[in-house]
DNA sequence: ATTTGACAGTTCAATTTTAGAACTATAGAA
DNA sequence: TTCTATAGTTCTAAAATTGAACTGTCAAAT
């Protein structure tokens, strides 16, 4: 399977693995959200190599989750802000957050704590319906095909089909 | 950086991400909650090569996300089905497909649809502050290090420190 | 005037991961 | 007895990642 082909899966969860299911690529939208912007911000904030990071960098340029802009003249330079795609991965963010510091904190307890302006309390973020407001989990979900779904209505990813394997024996 | 160093940053994010931040355990993780349970059912639906798919089936019930029970004896056989803590990934798995469906689609539109059971209807799932109920942005969240916060305040991550680089010149 | 340092990359060899394919093992069915 | 299904394991080639140095621009310091 190529990874690149993944953007093009009929299934809205490959798509977005393929943006940003790679090892290095969350950990650099989370320096984004803590308001990393430069490149030897990043670098030196998550120890990537130059060489990787300038990749992963360009990659989410084209795909439109930064927007890459001048900060100065002379030398000239850079800096990667979020668009408005990029912030809408918040939730992503926050999800991945929440599961770890439920499942993943040591005996210290937690390392970062989250205050809501709004209503000014630290929070957890939980996920609900955008319909009746009730908080969801997976038993409480049917999946039905979309418009967009493709082959059979459960198999809406990466169907290979199992070619007629040969299963050739030593002779 | 080694990645398996990641596990143990003072980071939640950081920590989700050295369980299920590489290329295959996303997509892995979906076919579970699809309900495949079985090696070849993962295989077939994935195009993940057997080696890989057994390695990383090994590290999910490892780290506790998959249990491995046997389903017949004779050929022992087992599945895999997700534990609580396995379950309790759901929220990211729904942000990740609401991204790609607001993002990523194409012209056909939404492959999956999601119906609540509980109200009946198909939804998109929002994510709110657990205190006051309201939808959640970037912007109105402030973040405060807790009680495993390691280094300074800002700088929760992978703390490189930069090195006095010595910057060789070619003599 | 020259050197040094900050910044944003690029280049390249060495290492690690992943892909692709075949092979092993067990037991029921043909 | 051979074939098939299931769940892996083993091996080599190909691809991705690491680590380290190198390039280029300009400002400030010496």
């Amino acid at each position: 399977m190529k990874w690149d082909e993944l953007e093009e899966e009929p299934c809205s969860m490959a798509r977005t693995i393929g943006v940003i299911g790679d090892r290095w690529t969350l950990l650099i939208l989370r320096e984004c959200f803590l308001r990393t912007r430069r490149f030897e911000g990043f670098q030196s904030a998550l120890g990537i190599t130059r060489h990787l990071l300038a990749e992963r960098l360009k990659k989410l340029v084209r795909l439109g989750v930064l927007r890459r802009i001048p900060y100065q003249e002379s030398p000239k330079r850079h800096e990667y802000i979020l668009t408005q795609k990029g912030l809408d991965l918040y939730p992503i963010m926050m999800a991945l957050v929440h599961w770890g510091d439920t499942h993943m904190v040591d005996e210290r307890g937690r390392p970062l704590l989250h205050e809501h302006r709004k209503c000014g309390k630290m929070f957890d973020p939980v996920m609900v319906c955008s319909e009746c407001g009730e908080p969801l989990s997976a038993k409480e979900v049917h999946v039905h095909p979309g418009p967009g779904a493709r082959p059979a209505p459960e198999r809406v990813l990466l169907d290979k089909k199992a070619k007629p394997k040969p299963r050739k024996k030593a002779a």
